[in-house]
DNA sequence: TATATGCTTTTATATTTATGCATTATATGC
DNA sequence: GCATATAATGCATAAATATAAAAGCATATA
């Protein structure tokens, strides 16, 4: 029950702004999820999500730690030197294998360029400047198919 | 008189961990400036400040944006060949004395993984990837004391 | 001087979120 | 299965935050 609503919540809250949690109420009843406001509070809590401010409305919305949102290289299919996937904002890092960060940042340079404005590439380390537009799920999914061998998944 | 008490709001959430807006009331009685609870509920709108949770305590405080802050070599005891550090968003860019950055960077990556995805090192500057969500008085903490000679300031 | 204009602030109140307590569900040991 | 412990939930309400409306105050303008 309880397991099942907090990963719609995480769900719902990556996909939309939600400002209050009546609203969040609504979006899980969308999804046949009934509960109360004190449930959704106390599940709030203890997932660490916090009310940020929309720099330009003012108003403000729940945000959802980055720590719950993990792309993870896939282990039995790991070929290509990828070590970890991290998004914060519009910053996108790719850890490497030593030396593999260059070969990996010219397949995003070709393969995501609708989602990335451009790739800097350390030794081991991947800069994946995002485009400010984006659906943060469908560059997940372009890499996923771009780069054999990871895969994401929520919490 | 709003752009004093505002500057006072700043140095009181750098220093001490607020939690509601009635004790930003008396930390500002304390420096001798009155106001009320819904114009400080203002101040924070307009400051973008946000309550974030406490990881252990689950209890939430305020915390600064970013952009209301700085951090600056310390001219004095500066060794480290840091000149200069500074924070945009979840960007923080380090510059340092010709050919230090790496250095610098590999002594970010690993005291403050914590806070940081990844760093890439040019020559004389190192860009550091800050995760989403951190406490950024805490980064800059943890920066102050891996890092000897440099200290933060606000505003 | 009187009037208008654009903030900032307060007061009063509405909205939103958190929580104590009783109840129900779920797990654990016998 | 039954008893008991533990956790999850809802209800009612308290606590915290935001906001509408009015008042204050400075500056500009006729």
């Amino acid at each position: 029950m309880k397991e099942g609503r907090q990963r719609a919540i995480l769900r719902i809250l990556g996909r939309n702004k939600v400002r209050n949690q009546e609203e969040l109420l609504e979006y899980l009843r969308n999804e046949g999820i009934v509960a109360t406001q004190a449930t959704v509070s106390r599940d709030l809590a203890q997932m660490n999500i916090v009310k940020l401010r929309d720099e330009n409305s003012g108003s403000s919305f729940f945000s959802v730690p980055s720590n719950f949102l993990h792309v993870i290289p896939d282990a039995n299919k790991s070929v290509s030197g990828i070590v970890s996937v991290e998004i914060s904002g519009q910053i996108c890092v790719i850890k490497t294998s030593p030396g593999y960060a260059n070969m990996v940042g010219a397949v995003i340079d070709s393969k995501c360029s609708g989602h990335s404005m451009g790739t800097i590439a350390g030794d081991d380390t991947l800069l994946v400047m995002l485009r400010q537009n984006i659906v943060l799920e469908d560059f997940i999914n372009n890499l996923e198919q771009t780069i054999p061998g990871i895969s994401s998944k929520y919490i």
